[in-house]
DNA sequence: TTTTCTCCCTACCGATCGGTAAGGACGATC
DNA sequence: GATCGTCCTTACCGATCGGTAGGGAGAAAA
């Protein structure tokens, strides 16, 4: 309740960029969710681009810091991974909107600023495939065939929080919600069927033995 | 070489599009392509709107057509599903953009002409669910989780056609096109560890005993 | 030759975009 | 009380957007 209007605002872009993307959201329209002009804003970020950019680095930094604690916490790393595909890139609200505008970035494919868009995914995918290859399925593949593996586990999950407003116009909503209470559980099937079964529960870190 | 300049069009628009999204490509842009007016462009197809309606169009015959073609000339259910996935939404220069659209239109969630981005996904869906239920693995599965797992297995394809121009940037052409290589066994891979293997060949349509 | 149709042009319109300029309200500091 | 920085305002700018109006070139039809 006692958000600034700056965290306010940042609320607010986040949403907007997700649901319409960089070009098709307006920072008037952003403030005015608010009741502010589009100058407060200004005044806050400096510019649209600049505020686009803080946004970047929250997801950016939110995304590596559950890489370093779950790979500290987890020791199988078909556990880690789990943890990382169903806890770090949850259903959650502020997470979906998050892999939405992850998932715009990696479609427009603009040099904004350097790709500043692309230079902190690098260290996620890294991380990942680094991951799969350490799993009993991944210890044969080579570097880029673990990177094709990892783009289709990404793949599976983003797609899912990606298409949620289409989803629910398309099946409805009570479908949708009967979906959405599935998709954990598919995602750990698919995760298992492809990389091997972990023992026993995701998040338990079964020590080497 | 004989394509005639509406054709053109639809080819410039089809691109732009895909690169830049229906808000940032602009008709004067896509015309400019071929040294042409934006208002040559709006002499064949009236508006923006029509003109990305036409392309939506375009996609959705295409992909109906495979449907019907794969299901009359494949037996096999988890034998329709990959060459659905693998053929269908190939990885083909044209057929990557038109992920990138369908992607777009998916994320966007906007109210366009009725939800006309939605509408023809909707038999597509429809098809693919009703055959992974037919598979031994989705037999026992309700619709959404069978949804689910449609929803996983395409994000698992059309993620990496999505972010073809990113990964190339991260990794080097080289890598890229190493991971291409790979990217169709890869799939292959991750349907059978899920679905079931296929006896024989992927086209071979084994009849039903 | 005149008419008509196709295809494309220049010129212009209102709306909206991101961003600048200048200043008002208000609390803290001196 | 005067000064200063924070936060926000209205007013305005140039650029670009999709779309309209009207006309020109040129082939086909009369």
């Amino acid at each position: 309740m006692s958000k600034t209007t700056r965290e306010q605002l940042l609320d607010a872009a986040r949403r907007q960029f997700a649901n319409k993307g960089y070009y098709g959201a307006s920072i008037a329209g952003i403030a005015q969710e608010l009741g502010l002009s589009k100058q407060a804003l200004l005044h806050h970020f400096g510019s649209k681009e600049k505020l686009y950019g803080e946004i970047l680095k929250g997801i950016s930094d939110r995304m590596l810091s559950a890489i370093i604690r779950i790979r500290s916490d987890v020791q199988d790393p078909r556990a880690q991974l789990e943890a990382l595909m169903l806890g770090n890139l949850d259903i959650q609200a502020a997470q979906r909107e998050e892999a939405q505008i992850l998932m715009r970035e990696v479609l427009d494919n603009r040099a904004r600023a350097e790709q500043a868009g692309t230079w902190y995914l690098k260290p996620f995918l890294d991380a990942l495939v680094d991951i799969v290859r350490q799993t009993p399925t991944g210890r044969g593949l080579g570097q880029a065939e673990a990177l094709a593996l990892v783009i289709q586990l990404l793949g599976a999950i983003s797609y899912f929080a990606v298409s949620e407003p289409t989803l629910k116009r398309m099946f409805g909503e009570s479908a949708y919600a009967e979906m959405t209470s599935h998709y954990p559980e598919q995602l750990r099937a698919l995760i298992r069927a492809r990389l091997g079964g972990v023992s026993s529960a995701p998040f338990a870190g079964t020590q080497t033995a």
